[in-house]
DNA sequence: CTGAAAGCGCTTACAG
DNA sequence: CTGAAAGCGCTTACAG
């Protein structure tokens, strides 16, 4: 006879005539409890539709189950869409994490307001996971707090020397590299840089000195003409290519730092009327599941967002369970598609 | 000076010289606290780093300012990508959350599950929310215990006369109607439909229902030559469309009852040597951010996934608040582009 | 193997 | 306006 609120443990206790501590041994598992008297309970609970009150199970464990996942995003328009990169993310960390046996929180924040005090505080997460865009420089601070708090969190971004924290990233460098590398062997002489190229942003840095590596080592000059400032979005990406056209510096390839700044950029060439990749080859960074789909199909490198997603969540469980975790950089897979590929 | 521990509303009342039950009161905003008092109490709270326990708070006041989101998906291999419709509807959700100031827990899970008994039961989420493809009749029941159980949930699908919960969903009856009359005006009479059509995928048969009475008022015939089975992913649009050909009947015009299926579909068409729109036009359904990328831009129509993670977030909240709530459609708009643009 | 008891950190009547 | 006290539903030493 169940009333109106849902069964305690008490509840149980009485219907299979024990005590109430044993029926949470027998529920957690605890080798303590009969093989017997563990059938009993468990019938009695799925009698009652019986579930652990979480609250109170957390309460007293100090632990959650849960892992927070913090998007910070520029203050972009609250109706835009969110980064298809960051999407392909959270729909793989959420996959992540279900296969640990976690649950998953996932907030929005604006970088502005003040996430460092919260989930792993309210102990509403036993960690956080930080992903997102924005001024690197002014979100560290609040970084360096977090950390020195004792919260532990784990965040996708560049993986620099002097972090505070425990970094995940992709090879930005070596994505950089293969990009111009790829463009080179292709022909093109005058690579154009699309994006931010300071330590503001550190992914899109380290891509840029990728390109800018590859280039001196070919002997060819870096021109400060030749590169654009811009945040990953499509409009950025087509604004771009506008201020490039208007320095009227030549140039016969491409580089975005990102898939949407460079699918931007492809849409301004050809408003522009110009060839992709005939006048202009073009590549991105990313692989976001409309690079395949743009015409022509954009050349990019991959960020294995599986394997990312799985890292991220790996490693913060390994901090929350005191076991050693490090930063570390995941391997890019150069991406060749219709865009880039001159002569035949 | 803080322990090991984080600091409780205990340290912050002794810190501030005041009882804890006004500690309680003050940060949680009661009137029935000086003004003098809650600004002391606020001080030491910050000065303590104090945040509110929440597995604490919500054991007490049995609820948890957090909804849960629960994503199904048919037994599709683990590695596949999320559908990009679920994921934009992953995304509007955790916004439309956020500024109603709602957690959100997100969960994968496979329709063969037991996820009619968690979440809510355990109450780690005052809510459930579900969103998924899968045969309808499959999770029927488990749906109809859920709401019998008094469980608060909304459900994205179809909205049917005798469903036992609520659900909100876009006018997909309309929608067919909608791709349907265009076609035919573009000159289009045998017009193929790719997507089940069967009670089992209420949505799809809606935009099937939408599309055959169309055509029976138009004084055409509903070939069921014409109509091949698929669910929504690329592969089976490319394989419904092999199917088509195979069938050798003849066809103008296709209707794929979603944009993934679509997109299969024109890229067998490609590959047989077919143009679009030409010799075939093509319509889908959803707008997915690829659709507009795809060559040509493909013909669909328009589910708002920002009104409609609103819609879920609010009936639910209503829900929640013992307030009425009841299942509705969103309007739906038919967005033309050239893969079925013929002639000029 | 089992039970009685303490306590996790709050919120909220109850009494003043 | 404030404090002392009960209790939300668990888990886990402690004692047997």
């Amino acid at each position: 006879m169940q009333k109106k609120g849902k069964a305690t443990s008490f509840d149980i206790a009485h219907l299979a005539g024990v005590s109430q501590s044993t029926v949470s041994r027998a529920l957690r598992g605890s080798p303590l409890v009969s093989e017997e008297t563990r059938l009993r309970i468990e019938e009695a609970a799925s009698q009652l539709k019986y579930k652990v009150d979480k609250n109170a199970s957390n309460l007293r464990t100090r632990h959650s189950g849960t892992l927070a996942l913090l998007l910070f995003e520029d203050p972009t328009a609250d109706d835009s869409h969110i980064n298809p990169f960051f999407l392909s993310m959270l729909g793989s960390i959420t996959r992540a994490c279900a296969q640990r046996g976690y649950d998953l929180l996932v907030s929005f924040q604006q970088l502005s307001h003040d996430w460092h005090a919260d989930y792993a505080d309210t102990r509403k997460a036993d960690g956080i996971l930080l992903l997102g865009y924005g001024d690197y420089l002014a979100y560290r601070d609040k970084l360096e707090k977090l950390v020195a708090q004792g919260t532990h969190c784990v965040r996708w971004g560049a993986v620099l020397p002097d972090q505070p924290d425990v970094s995940i990233g992709c090879d930005n460098f070596r994505g950089g590299q293969d990009i111009t590398t790829h463009l080179l062997a292709q022909g093109c002489r005058r690579i154009a840089f699309l994006g931010d190229a300071s330590s503001h942003y550190p992914e899109f840095f380290d891509r840029y000195r990728g390109y800018a590596d590859v280039l001196e080592k070919s002997g060819l000059a870096v021109d400060p003409a030749l590169q654009v400032n811009g945040e990953s979005t499509e409009q950025s990406g087509y604004t771009a290519l506008e201020t490039l056209l208007a320095r009227a510096a030549k140039f016969d390839a491409i580089f975005a730092a990102s898939d949407l700044i460079a699918i931007g950029a492809m849409r301004a060439l050809a408003d522009h009327g110009l060839s992709i990749p005939g006048d202009v080859a073009v590549a991105g960074f990313d692989d976001i599941p409309m690079a395949s789909f743009v015409n022509p199909q954009l050349t990019t490198v991959r960020q294995d967002t599986r394997q990312a997603g799985e890292a991220l969540v790996d490693n913060l469980l390994r901090l929350i369970r005191d076991e050693p975790a490090q930063s570390g950089m995941l391997p890019v897979k150069l991406v060749v598609r219709k865009s880039s590929l001159r002569g035949h």
